[in-house]
DNA sequence: AATATATATGATAAATTTATCATATGATAA
DNA sequence: TTATCATATGATAAATTTATCATATATATT
């Protein structure tokens, strides 16, 4: 099994799977998922106003990344937070409370808020 | 102290601090630290085979971030890898490994590999 | 003080991600 | 078997992020 170097290494999946939580509408889908339990995409919709097509868009990042598990029940879809994904949401507000003002100004990845955000 | 509802937060620290760490290169910076302990600029730069310009403003957003911290030495900056941030780093693997095959074709967000990403 | 070395900054083009629209599919009920 | 409800998909414009270039700053050395 080759081992790459340091300079070669891409972490795609590393990438991916931040990438996907970093997203706010679908951290609040997770969020909404840990806190309220198991609901399908109307529910999801009417809870935190987000467009029918996009949700479905983001779910499906989601489920992809196994941040999320979904089941049948007649013609809706009932999605629910990964157990091992609930320990990490809640870990990482540690962090995030700690340093929460020195974050916002982070700004990916160049001049700092020139933009207002 | 008012809460904010469902359809209103944000999350941008959230957003700020996972975005940081889905960078592939910033996540092989965090790696680099993580593994072979505190590095100046320079010696990130021949490891890793990044541009200098661009790995300073990626540390920069590392470093806003928390996720590392830097001390001066002579005309050296030394960063390291902030130690809450280890365990993170390390813990998600588990749920990475787990689901790789998956976690690729997440392709945030739309169609799936259209691009050949 | 001038020069060299190490790192940081700002502007910007290119690449990627996000939101939205139109439409498609699947399941159930009439 | 058509209609309706629930969710998914693909295309694409807009927004954001990334990489790179030119240049700036800071410290040390001569």
């Amino acid at each position: 099994m080759i081992k790459m170097s340091f300079d070669e290494k891409d972490n795609k999946s590393i990438s991916l799977f931040f990438g996907a939580i970093s997203n706010p509408k679908r951290f609040r889908i997770l969020e909404a998922l840990n806190e309220k339990g198991p609901m399908c995409v109307s529910e999801l919709q009417n809870l935190l106003n987000i467009e029918q097509s996009n949700l479905s868009h983001n779910l499906k990042c989601l489920l992809n990344c196994r941040l999320v598990s979904r089941e049948q029940n007649g013609k809706e879809k009932i999605y629910n937070i990964n157990e091992d994904i609930k320990v990490l949401v809640n870990s990482i507000n540690e962090h995030i409370k700690a340093y929460d003002t020195y974050i916002k100004s982070c700004d990916i990845v160049n001049p700092v808020n020139t933009k207002g955000r």
